[in-house]
RNA sequence: GUGGGUAUAGCUCAGCUGGUUAGAGCGCCAGGUUGUGGCCCUGGAGGCCGACGGUUCGAACCCGUUUACUCACCCCA
């Protein structure tokens, strides 16, 4: 048999309407924060991923499909979404637009990783980036959209912790506290942090290991170390943050892995999904267009991982007992013909309410009545019409509701009194 | 890339210290008379016990290897 590659997902039916719901929840609110929908290709040159998101990152030394096309080009399948929106605002000459520039996207991106929970080879990620604006307001608005979007989900147990990783003017003056303060703590560091010491000390700081988080608890922190800008951007953003009644924590240990951060970063974070907590990730990128060939312009943007809205939601619908009140596909009316004449008529009447857009269904199985009934329970049809030689020759034939099991007559050439029943209209 | 756990029917799992026709529940299909679903009853289909190799008279069970799934580290959404 062949299988489906590792870390990646068959959606079916039965669990296709959650994703639909959650999808729908999050272009809706972007819209409604005026936000316009972007979409751009599955895969881009590598350049571009290493220029963006950086060499030194993770994702970019060891977790990327990079592939030669047959002209011996790079090309690598999108392990996120910000480059490949920058590199597109650029190519489309976004910039020369009205600013702020608002997009959104919906896509799916891929990262050679070993899979657990909220985490696959191939996931989804829901992202919205604004351009042109430097302005701590533009975080705000960023966090509050990635928030509302969580909330309009129906997820309410999250948290948002926030902090400020500084800018090409403070930041390497903060390495070198950072580096001074673990190098004098060396022996007692684990093993990989001890060789992160000398490319990104940062990461230290996020290190799980009991050790080094003990150490890190001391370390000089990136908030205090801010130049002047960094630091009063930082304090606006707690104002407007505040004004907006957002509740928010400073974590001053989060460390994002791509490189293009600069100033604000974000997370949320829920403890329902295990260890892969983060459900929305995010933050500034003021240095990321002009990085990839672009003009000097600020962004800022987040993505969140579809999958794990999806654990976090039905993990607390599960908590609350709460039945979801997400709609499934089933058809208004089911036909049950008996017999070569009807099924000829109940194919006229499905095609007619196909026509007029209403969900009809009917046997083609050739089954029996009460195995047509019982077919007809399983999909969960709102009614089931009976059609048999009685019923042709008088014109006339029983509608039955299925929730109430009520029957009524119907005439079966009057299609208007049929579509009157399905949708519950009271008829004269 | 590193570590832990698990692999028996479509799904969830039994299978006693190795003993011959491998089980249950759910699901699926068909029936319970003449044209009516949900409950109940009956029957049926469906498994070389993840794969390969070894020990043994004999392996789902013991040993080795491998693959997949899963959780965690790393990292991230």
């Amino acid at each position: 048999m062949i299988q489906k590659p590792r870390g990646t997902i068959d959606i079916l039916p039965d669990s296709s309407p959650v994703w639909r719901y959650i999808e729908s929840k999050a272009r809706e609110t972007a819209a409604c924060f005026g936000y316009g929908e972007i979409r751009f290709p599955t895969f881009e040159a590598t350049e571009l991923f290493n220029r963006g998101v950086g060499d030194t990152s993770d994702v970019v030394q060891k977790e990327m499909y990079t592939f030669l096309d047959r002209e011996n080009r790079s090309f690598t399948l999108r392990p996120e979404g910000t480059a490949c929106v920058a590199r597109s605002f650029i190519e489309n000459n976004l910039y020369t637009e009205t600013m702020p520039q608002k997009l959104y996207y919906l896509v799916n991106c891929f990262r050679y990783e070993k899979p657990q929970a909220g985490r696959s080879r191939e996931f989804y990620q829901f992202g919205a980036e604004l351009f042109g604006s430097g302005s701590a307001m533009a975080d705000a608005e960023i966090i509050s959209l990635a928030r509302m979007i969580i909330l309009n989900i129906g997820i309410t147990d999250f948290s948002l912790e926030i902090n400020s990783i500084g800018c090409p003017a403070c930041r390497p003056a903060y390495h070198r506290v950072l580096k001074e303060y673990f190098l004098s703590q060396k022996e007692n560091l684990c093993e990989t942090c001890r060789g992160r010491l000398e490319t990104n000390p940062l990461r230290i700081l996020d290190c799980k290991s009991p050790v080094c988080s003990k150490i890190a608890e001391n370390a000089p922190r990136s908030i205090e170390n801010l130049c002047g800008d960094c630091s009063s951007h930082f304090a606006k953003l707690q104002d407007y943050l505040n004004a907006m009644k957002i509740p928010f924590l400073i974590n001053t240990k989060i460390v994002r892995g791509l490189d293009y951060y600069t100033k604000t970063v974000f997370e949320f974070i829920s403890e329902n999904i295990g260890a892969q907590s983060t459900l929305c990730g995010g933050g500034r990128y003021d240095g990321l267009i002009e990085t990839v060939g672009g003009p000097k312009i600020p962004g800022i943007g987040f993505a969140m991982g579809i999958t794990r809205l999806i654990l976090a939601y039905e993990e607390e619908q599960k908590i609350k007992e709460k039945q979801n009140e997400i709609k499934t596909d089933c058809p208004e009316l089911y036909i049950a013909p008996m017999g070569n004449d009807a099924q000829v008529i109940a194919l006229d009447i499905i095609q007619n309410l196909r026509y007029k857009n209403i969900s009809a269904d009917c046997d083609i199985m050739g089954r029996s009545l009460k195995a047509q009934m019982k077919y007809a329970d399983k999909i969960k049809a709102s009614y089931v019409l009976i059609l048999g030689d009685n019923e042709i020759v008088t014109g006339a034939a029983e509608i039955k509701n299925m929730n109430t099991g009520e029957q009524t007559k119907v005439y079966i050439n009057d299609i208007e009194n049929l579509i009157k029943i399905l949708k519950n209209i009271e008829s004269d």
